[in-house]
DNA sequence: CGACGGGACGC
DNA sequence: CGACGGGACGC
């Protein structure tokens, strides 16, 4: 055994790479080799002996290089026969020797992870972040739970303990922020070929992250008249992140707009709610003007009446709607591109812009509307207490159109000073990586 | 002028 | 029931 491996095998690292057996006494060392060698760099195996009699004790131990090797093979010998007349094994993770415990290491402990995610994170961005590595049980996001914003923090329970160590062991590699985009085409978000300034019944809703049709209906279903409400597919099948809604009046439909158009949902994420041309007329002035005045009857009815308040707080959507919806996100006078998807960010942040606004910083999810459209957004920071914030991208060309067309611009009346930012502290006393 | 974060649910 | 050995980097 060399150096590297005798310390790692000493010290369980990395965590739950290393299996406890439990054999007929007649099973030997290269017999557990024979069957534990395909499925990983064994390490080291030990077979507890009677320290007098030289006789196995049934109890082994097999250490391998990685946890998900050391679970597969949990997962595929445990209860298996190793020899002819000899009771079938029992395998499990090792408790880790600085431990001292000798109970049995659960699959509870090894089917989840917790993660750390962007906050404007789904629980469906999550699912769809991390089914890679196999069968997911649920995610759950953790939230504020009075204000239903995302902690930016997560759990992922898969099936299986194999599964879970992979997810870990690819998430390492990355570095500690998990993230993905997953974000379907938003090119429709701000207002383009489907859209139009006709008041139609129709409804085009877009959202950044992953949405399910029954997410979005209930919460369009908080408005009266719903007529159908549809989730946009591609040919295969795939959410393409927007959903047409109809009702069956104009006033719903332009009350709908008026207060979901940028509201939150889920917490963090803008829905984008715009019409569509259903093919009817009314361009005409008289038909608009008439449009207008029965959609604003409706929505002071709706919104101030008493069935409103009540549909508010019954709400099925999952967590509490704000009374009042925001609309109105970014205004300025910059010609900005269209939104552009948020970019995986479990790749290498690449270019990171320093951003000092004046007098006051610009909400976060303004600063990603405006800041992901040169493409490849990886995170918005702002530091806590002071006007200056930082924005990450996994290309450099992004960083660099970002600045060309921001730096010294006004947006929501803030003036932004926008920049490459100075590569990160470090800790200089250190050895710098070779690889 | 203007500089570097956040960490545990819910049965 | 079924839980912890052997041997020892290189500045």
């Amino acid at each position: 055994m060399d150096e590297s491996n005798r310390v790692s095998s000493h010290l369980d690292e990395p965590a739950n790479s290393r299996l406890f057996l439990v054999t007929s006494k007649t099973i030997t060392e290269e017999i557990i080799r024979e069957h534990f060698a395909a499925f990983g760099e064994i390490q080291d195996i030990w077979v507890v002996k009677d320290k007098q009699t030289k006789e196995s004790k049934g109890v082994s131990f097999v250490k391998f290089a990685k946890s998900s090797q050391a679970c597969t093979a949990m997962e595929e010998m445990h209860g298996r026969c190793l020899a002819e007349g000899a009771k079938p094994i029992k395998v499990f993770i090792a408790q880790s020797r600085s431990s001292g415990s000798h109970r049995d290491v659960e699959d509870e402990e090894l089917t989840r992870i917790f993660v750390m995610i962007p906050r404007s994170f789904s629980e469906e961005d999550l699912k769809e972040t991390f089914k890679v590595y196999g069968d997911i049980e649920y995610a759950i996001i953790i939230r504020n739970k009075t204000t239903g914003e995302s902690k930016g923090l997560g759990y992922v329970r898969f099936h299986k303990p194999s599964q879970a160590a992979k997810a870990i062991e690819n998430c390492d590699k990355s570095k500690s922020v998990l993230s993905v985009s997953s974000h379907e085409s938003s090119s429709y978000a701000s207002g383009d070929t489907w859209s139009s300034d006709v008041i139609t019944r129709c409804l085009l809703v877009s959202s950044r992250v992953a949405v399910t049709q029954e997410q979005i209906c209930g919460l369009f279903d908080l408005i009266p008249g719903i007529d159908f409400c549809e989730m946009q597919r591609d040919q295969y099948g795939f959410s393409k992140g927007q959903v047409v809604v109809r009702y069956n009046n104009l006033g719903s439909a332009v009350y709908a707009k008026e207060k979901l158009n940028g509201f939150k949902y889920p917490p963090g994420n803008r829905l984008s709610v715009t019409y569509i041309n259903d093919g009817e007329d009314r361009t005409s002035p008289m038909g608009k003007m008439a449009m207008q005045l029965v959609a604003a009857q409706m929505m002071s009815m709706v919104w101030n009446g008493p069935s409103g308040a009540q549909l508010m707080k019954t709400s099925t959507v999952g967590y509490t709607a704000a009374p009042v919806p925001q609309k109105a996100r970014v205004q300025t006078d910059v010609a900005l591109p269209p939104l552009k998807k948020l970019v995986a960010s479990d790749s290498m942040v690449k270019e990171r812009l320093f951003v000092i606004f004046n007098p006051s910083p610009l909400p976060v999810d303004v600063l990603e509307d405006v800041f992901c459209r040169f493409g490849s957004l990886m995170e918005v920071y702002l530091v806590p207490g002071r006007n200056v914030g930082y924005i990450k991208y996994a290309d450099r060309k992004p960083a660099y159109d970002a600045i060309a067309l921001l730096h010294g611009k006004v947006i929501n009346g803030i003036k932004m000073k926008v920049m490459l930012a100075d590569p990160p502290k470090e800790e200089s006393h250190k050895r710098q990586r070779t690889y």
